[in-house]
RNA sequence: GGAGCCGUGCCUCAAUGGUCACAGGAGCGGACUUAUAAUCCGAGAUCUGCUGCUGCAACAGCAGGUGGGGGUUCAAAUCCCCCCGGCUCCGCCA
């Protein structure tokens, strides 16, 4: 067989710089370079100016630690969102925060300085714990960075800066000066081993075993005003706990007022014991405390037991019935043990009766008995001991008494603390709460409560998903005060003097703005090294004794209350933000407000969602958000949480250097974010493996771009092909769906991200890549650069990408800045893709692309039938390719009108085939149309063109060059090719 | 105890009332060597029922089948109810 080798080079193959291998990891840092250079955000920023803004405001991640998956997911929708917004052309400044206070911090921070802290002045170990978070402020800020996330990463917010703790500061100042604020004595979740009190938010539930002893209290005051019957009776009631520790604290009994009490005797005769206990509850009683025989002596309501006495177990003072509605009838004896200083419910009850709420737990959880009720000369064996440690003690104290007449071991969720993870205690103590019952006027003038307000407020948002609207609805509405001060020092001091005498604060707000501008001039540490002296004014006076001896309140505040002040310290403070705020501040209702989105994960509702609302609630009576969307959690494989001791963590930080930032992007871009996400190295190669499809599409549809100059080259969309016409349509619908009509909606508008993953990757590969790329393969290899065809395939080419490049952007940052570069340069261009704007769906196609779609269906269903009958040819080797083949296509009227307005050349393209022919249906009756045309596929007849490979009639030799069709000889004559002498054979390099 | 989510082929998933349920991955079969560390085409869910036959097998066709069951509807993966399985969050236990 004769060879004419340089026939192939008179072909116009793809030719494109942009390497098929993206080798990102190590790529993207160079790119994260050039961004730099560029002082990419800041150009956003001044190319977006005085456009509308759009503000999303970044909850602050905790700076202990490396990023992990959730952290990245956070970061990367959020960078979504930004950008996506950037793109549809809002100025969508985003400053990215750390919060850096709190527990976690100082313990490490302990675990390092060991002994030495105590030896340390406030500062220093302040200066240290600053460090320490500083540390992963950074760390963080580099691994977000490196994943491709825009920001304002040079100048983040922190709550631990000078400026964010002033604010923090006079945020709080904002409570008490408005009234939300007291201080007083009341039990909250105390944590033992870090010597603090926990908000609700910062405890969870562990299993925990507990004793579980039934103890029998003694009645003092006269059985007969219970019921008659009861006259001269040994009486006692009996009461479960699972904490003996609390005993030392029992101040009362409490009893449901409507439930049925019985007087149950114990055995026989008049001087049986007998025990009251809730008639529902009896058996199961009877049965713990292994009472034999029982006989009813009495049954009465609970009322009847308020203010009657009992004898304390072991100390020497009495208990008092008390009423309450809390006691149920599912579990213990329906005389429940009261603690005020132990339980929240406990607490109010002993309110409601005078109860004495004293704790006699120590700070580090040491019980201490109170001399004047102990009645032994020597000291209890308990005193001084841990809580967990005089159980036992107790227990047996109890036994040996022969108050004890059940017991066991309990099993049971119990709260631990969610730093350390040791289970913590109910603890009375003095404490700072902001009360939710505070009064407080609407914007309208109606006095309502701060919790009804908050709950109003929330009814304003949108909430994504719209089931966010409720839980955070009934936290709100069933939530305690929040107790806002902590035991410790890494955080903003609460920043009070109080009197020496009667513990009462000084609320003064010349003094607190002082106070306030010394932190902004000195940072928190100001209030360890200042003196009461240097600040409290000469001749300051207690507003309850008159004394004028004061001391510093040593509390600091709930690192929730420094997160929950952000839009304060942040949104209204920075200039950056400001301005877009306080619009959004001043607009509620009007169309001009922008908008104000928070976006973190659901378990925020509890945490920074909330915390947010009340302050902003309090200080400004509104939410400090128009929008809340949530994330749900990332699971494994199997759908099961990630966590260090199942191994199934997937560490996006490696997964950025092993495969790519961009991977990682494309894995948050994939997921439903609204519901719970897998994760796992394998689903990460997935993502890798579209990415690898996704970058070649766009490599071939460079390739094929090679040469074209827009302003030359473009053919009027009039005057283009109709598959190309066609292609241009399916671009406009999938821009409509991705942007919406006005280019600012769509997915991207409702944060739809996975659907904007699912639609361009089906675009890229089953429109593109397996049809539209592959149907045109010969017309861009074979035609006169010049030609219309050619020009026309490739003024769409380039429209396609001039698109696709841009709705990939927010996901794909790097990469579409990639092919940005490799485009077809034109004037004015943006320095990068994310400088540009979403394209908008009349600019791709001015037409009805619906009707043009619906067109085009009949087409590819006979396509359908084609390709399954080349099949069938080519399972009996009679073709190979596609050009191989003849097609005839027995068509109904319809049908092959429709086939034949495309044109011989047009449908050979779109079957991919040599020739296809129409012929007249046979067997068709006359009613109407066949079930189906009825095709057949065969081999090409005619001789196939060396250079094109299409099967023609009208082939033949062109000089030397052998078996060249009629259509190539012409575009090599267009192309200026002339054959090679046949008497000198062309040499393998030519210029 | 409360709230909510999920269940679609071996795997990952799309599609929230409308044609024979999208696409990808893996595996299988094939083509191409003009996207080549590529590209293209094809077959492809388990099961049940019915029909074709004297009968059986194979095969073919039809129907049903989106965890199971029921309902609304001309029409359901989609809406409603119940159940099963998996998961998450919140709360509580004196």
């Amino acid at each position: 067989m004769p060879s004419t080798p340089d026939l192939k080079a008179t072909l116009t193959l793809p030719q494109t710089a942009f390497p098929m291998k993206a080798n990102l990891p190590q790529n993207e840092p160079h790119r994260l370079a050039r961004w730099a250079s560029l002082g990419l955000y800041e150009e956003l920023r001044k190319a977006r100016r005085g456009r509308p803004t759009y503000l999303l405001h970044d909850g602050p991640p905790y700076a202990n630690g490396p990023i992990h998956l959730g952290h990245a997911l956070n970061k990367g929708l959020k960078d979504f969102v930004v950008k996506s917004k950037t793109m549809a052309g809002f100025d969508a400044p985003y400053v990215p925060g750390y919060d850096c206070h709190g527990l976690p911090i100082e313990i490490k921070v302990d675990e390092k300085l060991g002994h030495k802290k105590l030896e340390m002045p406030a500062p220093a170990v302040l200066e240290a714990c600053r460090a320490y978070a500083q540390k992963y402020v950074d760390l963080q800020t580099s691994q977000f960075q490196r994943i491709g996330c825009f920001g304002r990463w040079a100048a983040p917010y922190k709550t631990m800066a000078r400026g964010y703790e002033a604010r923090t500061l006079e945020a709080f100042y904002g409570f008490p000066e408005k009234g939300f604020v007291y201080r007083g004595l009341k039990p909250v979740y105390w944590c033992i081993h870090d010597r603090t009190a926990l908000a609700e938010a910062e405890v969870e539930y562990q299993q925990h075993t507990s004793p579980s002893v039934f103890v029998r209290y003694k009645l003092t005051s006269d059985p007969a005003a219970i019921a008659p019957s009861l006259a001269g009776r040994d009486v006692a009631t009996i009461i479960w706990t699972t904490t003996p520790w609390t005993l030392p604290a029992s101040m009362a009994v409490a009893f449901h007022p409507d439930f049925e009490y019985v007087a149950l005797a114990a055995g026989e005769g008049p001087n049986a014991p007998v025990y009251l206990i809730a008639a529902a509850l009896a058996e199961q009683v009877a049965a713990a405390c292994k009472l034999r025989t029982t006989k009813e002596l009495a049954r009465f309501q609970g009322a009847a037991l308020d203010r009657v006495t009992f004898q304390h177990p072991f100390l020497d003072r009495s208990v008092l019935g008390v009423l309450a509605t809390y006691v149920t009838a599912d579990a213990g004896t329906g005389a429940v043990h009261t603690a005020p200083a132990h339980g929240a419910d406990d607490f109010a009850t002993g309110q409601r009766y005078g109860l004495d709420p004293t704790s006699r737990v120590d700070a580090g959880g040491h019980l201490h008995v109170d001399p004047a009720a102990w009645p032994f000369a020597v000291p209890p064996a308990f005193e001084g001991m841990k809580v967990w440690a005089a159980n036992p003690i107790i227990v047996a104290m109890l036994e040996e008494r022969g108050a004890l007449l059940g017991g066991g071991e309990l099993e049971h969720a119990y709260p631990h603390c969610w730093r350390c993870h040791h289970p913590v205690i109910f603890r009375a103590t003095e404490q700072w709460f902001i009360s939710l019952e505070t009064p407080v006027k609407s914007a309208q003038g109606q006095e309502k409560t701060f919790r009804r307000l908050a709950i109003e407020e929330i009814d304003k948002v949108v909430w994504d998903p719209a089931w966010g609207k409720e839980r955070i609805t009934n936290m709100i509405a069933t939530r305690p005060d929040w107790c806002i001060s902590r035991q410790r020092i890494w955080g903003v001091p609460i920043a009070v003097f109080l009197c020496e005498t009667c513990n009462q604060p000084i609320i003064d707000p010349n003094l607190n703005r002082k106070i306030v501008d010394l932190f902004e001039r000195e940072g928190a540490e100001a209030w360890h090294t200042t003196d009461v002296a240097a600040l409290v004014p000469a001749g300051s006076r207690c507003a309850g004794c008159g004394s004028h001896n004061f001391r510093k309140e040593t509390d600091i505040l709930d690192v929730w209350f420094d997160s929950g002040v952000s839009w304060m310290a942040v949104c209204e403070a920075d200039p950056d933000l400001r301005s877009t705020y306080t619009l959004f501040q001043n607009q509620a209702g009007a169309q001009c407000r922008p908008e104000v989105l928070y976006l973190e994960g659901g378990d925020q509702h509890r945490g920074w969602f909330h915390s947010s609302l009340l302050t902003s609630v309090a200080l400004r009576g509104r939410a400090p958000y128009s929008h809340v969307a949530t994330a749900g959690w990332t699971l494994d494989e199997l759908g099961r949480a990630m966590s260090k001791s199942l191994g199934n963590g997937v560490d996006p930080v490696d997964i950025a250097s092993r495969m790519g930032g961009e991977i990682v992007r494309l894995w948050v871009a994939s997921v439903d974010f609204r519901e719970d996400m897998a994760a796992s190295e394998n689903l990460m190669a997935r993502c890798a493996e579209i990415y690898r499809k996704l970058r070649n599409t766009f490599r071939f549809l460079l390739g094929n771009l090679a040469g074209f100059n827009p302003a030359a080259d473009a053919v009027d969309e009039r005057e283009l092909l109709p598959l190309d016409r066609y292609m241009l349509a399916r671009t406009r619908e999938l821009v409509e769906k991705i942007v919406g009509p006005d280019g600012k909606s769509g997915w991207y508008g409702a944060f739809e991200f996975h659907r904007v993953y699912q639609a361009v990757n089906e675009f890229a590969i089953v429109d593109l890549s397996a049809f539209y790329l592959d149907v045109l393969k010969d017309r861009m290899y074979t035609f006169a650069p010049t030609s219309l065809a050619r020009r026309s395939a490739q003024t769409v080419l380039w429209r396609i990408t001039e698109a696709l490049v841009r709705l990939v952007a927010p996901i794909l940052s790097f990469t579409a800045d990639e092919v940005w570069e490799h485009l077809p340069q034109i004037a004015g261009r943006e320095a990068s893709v994310h400088l540009a704007l979403f394209p908008k769906p009349e600019e791709i196609f001015a037409e009805d692309a619906t009707k043009l779609i619906a067109e085009w269906k009949r087409l590819f269903d006979l396509r359908d039938e084609v390709f399954a009958e080349m099949e069938a040819e080519r399972k009996q080797g009679k073709i190979g390719k596609g050009l191989d083949a003849r097609v005839e296509i027995a068509a109904n009227e319809s049908d092959a009108a429709l086939l034949r307005s495309f044109g011989d050349e047009a449908l050979a393209e779109f079957f991919n085939v040599s020739e296809v022919v129409i012929r007249s249906p046979r067997g068709v009756n006359k009613e109407g149309a066949p079930a189906r045309p009825a095709v057949v596929a065969l081999p090409a007849t005619g001789v196939k063109c060396a250079r094109c490979w299409r099967y023609t009639q009208d082939t033949a030799d062109y000089g030397a060059w052998q078996n060249v069709c009629a259509r190539c000889r012409g575009a090599l004559e267009e192309m200026g090719f002339t054959p090679p002498n046949i008497e000198q054979p062309q040499t393998e390099t030519t210029s």
